[in-house]
DNA sequence: CGCTTAAACATGAAATTTCATATATTGACC
DNA sequence: GGTCAATATATGAAATTTCATGTTTAAGCG
């Protein structure tokens, strides 16, 4: 889920109500929040945050099948597969039959698309580090092992 | 965000690289993965995603401008005008405009529309309460706070 | 084998979303 | 009051996303 990019600022009124203290709203407000600045970043150098994702994915095991990648990335299978094309002709990445199961399609990064992955990575390392940094000590330490755990437990056949 | 229908399943490779501990991932992979379960069945009975979420913010403040309205639902602005012109079209909201400010538009649940939304909201809180129950007592009361102070650090103009 | 079912991707039409911009109204200031 | 900038919402075309389904290949089994 991406950060609208025109969503106008909250109103100033009383924190009250269902809504502010709803976990699901909570993790899609932080979510939206924390990746506001970075996929703003992101989309400032042509690339699109779903597209991001599949890069980042790429980075951690280049040649996946488009069906794990999906998962791993967290875009639908089909919508991937357009995804995966657009890449492809954007010249970032390349896709191959897999020789032992020939239903499946896996997918490298090309030398570019590696060069483009890495310069991210780094990006979204430091952002993730300047993140971090703005949290007061108890909470920066504990909130990814909270989200873990979250995940985790919700969705047991993660890898 | 909304979580993907078909996303296929993770696959069972060992848990390493930059992505899984990455906290923009935890936090889109966290929200969808709570959010899942909820939105299926908010789809079933026929209500999009984005119009639960309005729905929702409308049982905290019912008649809110469109600009917050949007803001609090975590919606574009040019987006929510839309969703709002089929809720209205569906019998669920009403707009008028603001005396005070003709160029503001106020959106009110209609009483089909707070049937509707009190339902949801007494499923949500119901789903709230199942998912926090799976939780270790001290991942589950802190995540929410966790989660505000993020937000909070993150977008002050918060209400 | 031959058959049936399932998995992995791709595809196309319909719907939604985005982006830039139009319109209307208000506010500020001279 | 008139003018200029800002705010609130709407709109339209282009692009993306969704949903159902098609195609190909693999697996299970009698």
């Amino acid at each position: 889920m991406d950060a609208p990019a025109g969503a106008t600022t909250r109103g100033e009124g009383a924190k009250h109500g269902f809504v502010p203290d709803y976990l699901l709203y909570l993790l899609a407000a932080a979510s939206e929040a924390a990746s506001a600045q970075f996929h703003a970043q992101v989309r400032a150098k042509g690339v699109r945050v779903p597209e991001w994702r599949v890069l980042a994915c790429l980075v951690d095991r280049d040649g996946e099948m488009v069906t794990r990648l999906a998962g791993y990335a967290l875009v639908e299978q089909s919508r991937l597969t357009k995804i995966i094309a657009q890449m492809d002709a954007k010249g970032w990445v390349t896709r191959r039959g897999d020789a032992a199961d020939r239903r499946r399609v896996r997918v490298y990064l090309t030398p570019a698309g590696r060069t483009l992955a890495d310069r991210l990575v780094a990006d979204a390392r430091r952002h993730e580090a300047a993140l971090l940094a703005k949290l007061e000590g108890g909470d920066a330490a504990r909130i990814k092992q909270a989200l873990a755990t979250l995940i985790e437990e919700l969705d047991p056949a993660q890898e």
